[in-house]
DNA sequence: CGCCCACTGTTAAACATTTCACAAATAGCA
DNA sequence: TGCTATTTGTGAAATGTTTAACAGTGGGCG
């Protein structure tokens, strides 16, 4: 087994998981049919999973309820999360409404707002709160996972004050890179920046 | 100038960009200070923008206002680009009532739904259609890029049919990888998958 | 029990991207 | 004009990732 694992390999691990809920009926799998599932190579899915471990059998393939046993507990989608949201305007509400993180174990548990007009009114059975009492909510609560849907001139506050309060895996959907330390990860979900590389693209393309 | 451009040096153009929109009373920048202001290195900054052409002056840096035509140029963003959104649930009313994307140059002009309680509505001035009418409607106006919010189950024929209807870049939020031919671009937002690359990091982390 | 087959795990090669280090270029100034 | 300070642009090296190829392993079967 390499130490290094690519960083793309972990999101492609997700896929290859998805691929294996499709593929009930079956007790075994190769790297060949994952490949077909997925639009990786065969390589490529054999690669993956043994920088994390040897779980397939040679002449047979990959046992897939094993294998899915094996992936959950390698990205801790076994464990249950509770994820903090703070900024509930137009995106705070759509992803506070979505139900389909929960069935990944992603929960969340409290949601933050600054403005008078949100805080107290009760979304999907979450009471925003005011930002004020984020930290404490947070530290008593235990948050790990916040998600960062303010504003983007709220956003840099908001995020030193979760790494302040323990939160160590940040979602960011504020058009910023916030400044985080090594110990914190972040990701970074920049719409305005996905549209600008399709544009990249069909200027490309089309002259 | 190399003739490969790596894939990801297209988003640091923009991130370089937002640098210089920061950068007013100056007349040049260095890559230095590009560096700082991004948390890119020096020499990264000054190979991605010479991947795009020459745009510095040695012993001064990069004229600001230049470079930041010369990207606006590069990536499209100084044209508008008419968008058409596809499923207008929790998620497709955030977008559309999103109004930083139109300061890009990105403008919805036309939004279809398959429910018929949402069909006939009128949000941020956009009449929600019909699905079927999506074809004609994006001939018609001769829409490019398409953002796709419907339900996992809908994506991939919705995706086919905007192929069909001439668009070549979508960005897809529902959790599926649709199978585009090689001519269209398609970038997925899968927001489980984020989610869980940081249980991930959070699982390794701590055990 | 031993052979064959199918498929994994892995070594090595190919490919891609980033970093390093410096020659070349320009501005500014005496 | 010639010299110096500065900063670009870019070969070359280092690093990282993917693909290819196959040796080795285990299972099934005669
Ligand atoms: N809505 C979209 O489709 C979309 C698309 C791309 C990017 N974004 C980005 O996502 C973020 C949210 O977008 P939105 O459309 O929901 O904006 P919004 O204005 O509807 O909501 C932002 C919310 O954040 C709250 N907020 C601001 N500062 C805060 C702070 N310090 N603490 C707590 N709450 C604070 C505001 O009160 C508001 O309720 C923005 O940064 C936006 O640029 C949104
Ligand atoms: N809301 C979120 O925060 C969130 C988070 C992660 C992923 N997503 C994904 O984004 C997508 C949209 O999420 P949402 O919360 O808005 O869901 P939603 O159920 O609120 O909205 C989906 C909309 O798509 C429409 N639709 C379904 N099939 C269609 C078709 N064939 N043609 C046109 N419209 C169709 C539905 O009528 C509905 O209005 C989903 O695939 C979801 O998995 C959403």
């Amino acid at each position: 087994m390499l130490n290094k694992i690519p960083q793309a390999a972990v999101p492609r691990l997700s896929l290859y998981y998805r691929a294996l809920l499709e593929s009930r009926g079956k007790d075994y799998i190769s790297s060949e049919e994952l490949s077909k599932l997925t639009n990786f190579t065969a390589a490529q899915v054999r690669r993956d999973l043994t920088y994390f471990g040897q779980f397939g059998t040679p002449g047979k393939g990959y046992a897939i309820e094993g294998l899915k046993k094996a992936i959950v507990s390698i990205l801790g989608t076994d464990k249950n999360w509770d994820v903090a949201l703070v900024g509930v305007g137009n995106l705070g509400t759509a992803l506070l409404s979505y139900r389909g993180f929960e069935q990944q174990g992603f929960r969340v548990v409290c949601a933050f707002d600054s403005d008078l007009r949100k805080i107290g009114k009760t979304l999907e059975g979450i009471k925003v709160q005011d930002t004020t009492e984020l930290e404490a909510a947070v530290k008593a609560k235990n948050v790990q996972i916040a998600i960062v849907a303010t504003s983007a001139e709220g956003a840099q506050k908001v995020v030193d004050i979760l790494i302040g309060s323990g939160v160590k895996a940040i979602l960011n959907f504020a058009p910023i890179r916030p400044h985080v330390p090594p110990s914190v990860n972040l990701l970074n979900i920049d719409l305005s920046i996905e549209l600008e590389r399709l544009a990249y693209f069909l200027t490309k393309s089309s002259g």
